[in-house]
Order: C-alpha cells, then structure tokens, then sequence
DNA sequence: TGTACATCAGTGAACGCGCGTTCACTGATGTAC
DNA sequence: TGTACATCAGTGAACGCGCGTTCACTGATGTAC
C-alpha cells in the first residue's frame, strides 16, 4: 500500500505532535507555545493554526493521540498471557499505568487536562474512554475470580484509578524522589499494587 | 496583645496570599499573574515584588500556607479522638487528605508543584515536611495496633499517599465526575480508603 | 502527453495584548534626642 | 512635646519580550479534459 503522497512538507501535523512532546519534554506544558513548535518543526509559526485551528486544538489532538497510546498499553498489559491469573493480570495493568506516565510523561501532562484540552472534542472522549474501559474490564476478571467479592466494581476502579494515577503523579512531580529500596518507579509500583491482594 | 502597627496597607503581603488564592480559584495557576494579583489588591503592579521578590516568591509563599494548613489539618485527623483506634485515624487522616484538596483547591494546586515553586525555600521545606510526618505518624501508630505487620512502613506510606493524592487530583481535574453513588467526595474518599483494611 | 484549472498547505507581515522586572521616586511611619 | 532624621512600603513610568490569532498571499500539488 502506497501512503499518499503529501502536500508540502510530507506529513505536518504528524511531525507537530512529536514535537509537541519535545517541546513539552523541554519547557514544560505551560512553557509551550505554537509559536515554539513551528520554530522546531522548520516551518512558519502560522502554520500549525492550518492544521489544529489553535492552540488548544493542537492539545486535544495530542492528547487524543496520547490516550489512544495508553489504551494500548493497557490492553496489552490487561491481556498479556505472561501472568496466568486475572488478579495478577490487573496487577500488571496499574503498572503499566504508572509505566505509562513515566515513559510518556508529555502525553501524560496533557491526557487530564480539561482546562487545556476540549473535552468535548469526539475522538478525545472516545479514547480516553477506552483507556478507562480496560482498567475496568482488568477489574472484572480479577472479580469474576474471587477478588473483592461482593465489593461495587465502581469503587474498586476508583480505587485502582487512584493509586495509579498518585503513584504517577507524586513521581513525576518528583515527590517520590526519596524513597529508596525499589529498583524503579515499576518496582515500587508493583509492591504498591501487590499491597492489596486477598 | 496589640497587633504591630503596620505601615502603609496594614498587611499587604497577608493580603496578597488572600488574593492570590482568589485568582487562581478564578483562573487557576496557569492564568496567575503579579499584575492581577496587585490589581485585586488594590495596589500597585510593583507591590508584590516588594514582598515577595518575584513571582516564585509569591508562589513559595503561597504553597508554604497552603502546607502549613495542610499539616494541621491532617494533624487534627491524626489525633482525633473521635474514633477509637489507629487504624480508624489513619483512615481519618487519609479522608482529611482529600478534603484538604477539596477545600483548598488553589493552595493544593501550587503545593505539590517544584516546577512553580523555590523548593529549596526553607519555610517550603520544613512546612512539606511535617505534613508527611502527620501520614507517618498515622500509619506508624496503625501498624503498632497491627496493622499490616511485617510491612515496610515506607511502602505503606507511599501506598496511602498515592491513593489519596490521586483521590484528590482526579476529583479536582474533574475525572470523577461520572461517578455516582456517594454523596460527596468525602463519602468516595472513605469507601475507597476502607477497602484495604485489615 | 500536455494544458488549464482548482485545491489547499504553508508564508510572513501585522495586530494588539499582558506580562515580569527594574528603578528612581514619594510619602507615611517609627525613632532618637 | 517637638523636631530631625532614618527607614521602608508602595508608586508609576518604562523596558523589552513572546505570545495567539488573523489574513491576504504564494506556490506546490493533484485533477479534468
């Protein structure tokens, strides 16, 4: 299959949201400006306007793209046939949360951000849905073999949500800074999480 | 006791920590500015500089209040005598956690944020300090009426830290909007902090 | 193959804006005698 | 009580900056015939 044959640069608003990420991965969300990402995208600061409309149509398209990533990794973690039990497997998906958020902490910055992103944009609402959607679906195997019985699947997935989204942000803020003994932030993650089988 | 006799204002910088709190509840951190802050105050733009130094200042400032009030409000939980043993207070603590959040959003919103903040500031320091003593000294006085034996305190801190400060952050972002079932946060706070008891 | 035309990606000048910071100053307050 | 002086809180003009957005445009690409 031949990819089509772009206009000028080749592929524009692709190459814009990578260099989102190393704009963000340099300065900050709130360092960000389009006028940076057309400087190191080579190309005129009225561009990027042509492709996302503004500013923050350019953060909705990447954050879209970021939560499309993380549903992914989810899945895979949720699906994953290393683990034999469901428990283990949802185990496996919060770390993958939390791995998430570190290896992709641009995306991350963004993915929860209402008041930098358009909520209601339809793309955005649909993958961060499905990102949610696996955690759920972890949840409910581990139920459906003995984990938490009787217990309301909606307060679990809070509960799950919680301590993966915490043990991600307090890292990435660098509130985790001093706490020594685990190897990596996944390392902690899993003693974490392991806390609360049975 | 008479106060001291203040100069020109009666108590500018107290004053501009109020107003601060107020336009970030308006605007939030990111649409801050000294200018707005000495507007609402009444004063002029150079104002703040004078107290503060510059921007961060006003921020240091403004997270070492916030840490103050948070250390004891999480004091008061820790030590309530409401409830009759450890665990129970811990869990108290945890709730205070949140509601902390809730309750003051705009301080919360800056404390935990060294990318805006002089974290080096000791007052910051000291103040951010003792309000994680107050989780310590919770969990330690739980595990001493036998909770969670055997397990490195450390990791029980981390543990409960994340859960609550992702608690917080997720309701404040407004990710738990859908969810229905509890009256208020404190209700969800305490559903979800009760889960791993025992 | 060649020509005329339509499309649309990207340009670059221009706009108006609010910001943080600096600095010489004013004038209110407190203090020494 | 009164006077001279020192302190310092707050002023306001000025600076230079980068930003988001708009818009008439250029010119490369694709298409119809």
């Amino acid at each position: 299959v031949p990819k089509k044959k772009p206009y000028h640069h080749g592929d524009l608003s692709s190459r814009l949201l990578e260099v989102t990420a190393e704009v963000i991965d340099d300065v900050g969300v709130a360092g960000l400006s389009l006028r940076e990402v057309a400087r190191r995208a080579g190309v005129s600061h009225g561009a990027p306007a042509h492709h996302f409309g503004d500013k923050r149509g350019l953060l909705t398209a990447f954050a879209t793209q970021g939560f499309a990533r993380f549903g992914d990794a989810l899945e895979a973690a949720r699906c994953s046939e290393d683990s034999g039990n469901a428990l283990q497997r949802f185990e496996a998906t919060g770390v993958a949360y939390v791995q998430f958020a570190v290896e992709h902490e641009a995306h991350f910055d963004v993915m929860f951000r209402p008041d930098l992103v358009d909520a209601s944009d339809e793309a955005y609402a649909a993958a961060s849905t499905r990102a949610y959607q696996q955690l759920l679906l972890a949840i409910q195997a581990a139920q459906a073999e003995g984990y938490a019985p009787g217990v309301d699947v909606e307060t679990l997935a809070v509960a799950a949500w919680a301590k993966t989204h915490g043990l991600a942000t307090l890292w990435l803020e660098g509130n985790l800074r001093n706490v020594t003994g685990y190897e990596d932030v996944s390392a902690l993650a899993r003693a974490v999480l392991a806390l609360d089988k049975g």
